[in-house]
DNA sequence: TAGGCCATCTGGTCCT
DNA sequence: AGGACCAGATGGCCTA
């Protein structure tokens, strides 16, 4: 479930539970699915669409001008029981995509707290961790580091090392704690 | 209350 | 042809 515990929304489960007014197959409008049909000309799933279809989505796959709808030449309601198979099947992309950052949360050491890290805080934390790695990696291979104890010592201050340039030059700080975090990572490692 | 974050719906486009 | 992917839009929840 959500990690926040939001509710279900009552407004969005509206697909699962289509109305019976969907069967009546006399509106040609796109939109007809929706449970509201003295609104659905306008408004299409809680989102307002009719007033920005004309050409100003990113790819308009370059053919000219315009909006072109799929037609499928199929019912109103053969429609809406692909658009609810189709809502389905986003929703489980969406929730793999979701394992997939919380995978990458437990693969990141963070600082701990109560609040779960953001997407966006995840795939920032992501890039520098991998960014350090590298560059300890790279360091390591060129340098022939002697055999002896101070390996991970060394290792544990380059971390520290390219974290503060991270923190210089992004300037972000929640680096700060991270950095805190990796330096008792590292030592406790 | 505003802003951040998120889940969901939706339709267009890409890919197999 | 149909599923996957993508991005815009919306509304709910939470926190400062």
């Amino acid at each position: 479930m959500k990690s926040k515990g939001k509710a279900v929304k009552s407004s969005r489960r509206t697909w699962s539970d289509p109305e019976p007014e969907l069967e009546a197959d006399t509106e040609p409008e796109p939109g007809s699915s929706e449970q509201e049909g003295s609104e659905a000309s306008v408004r299409i799933g809680g989102s307002w669409r009719g007033s920005l279809r004309s050409g100003d989505r990113k790819r308009q796959g370059g053919v000219g001008g315009g909006r072109r709808r799929r037609q499928h030449g199929s019912s109103t309601k053969e429609r809406s029981v692909r658009r609810l198979e189709s809502n389905e099947r986003e929703r489980q992309r969406m929730h793999k995509l979701n394992n997939a950052f919380q995978a990458l949360r437990e693969a990141i050491p963070h600082v701990k707290t109560d609040k779960k890290l953001s997407k966006i805080e995840t795939l920032t934390l992501a890039k520098n961790y991998i960014k350090a790695l590298t560059t300890i990696v790279l360091d390591m291979s060129g340098a022939c580091l002697p055999a002896g104890g101070v390996q991970s010592e060394a290792s544990a201050a380059k971390l520290l090392q390219c974290y503060q340039q991270h923190l210089e030059e992004e300037g972000e700080e929640g680096l700060t704690q991270y950095l805190t975090h990796m330096h008792s990572f590292s030592q406790g490692s």
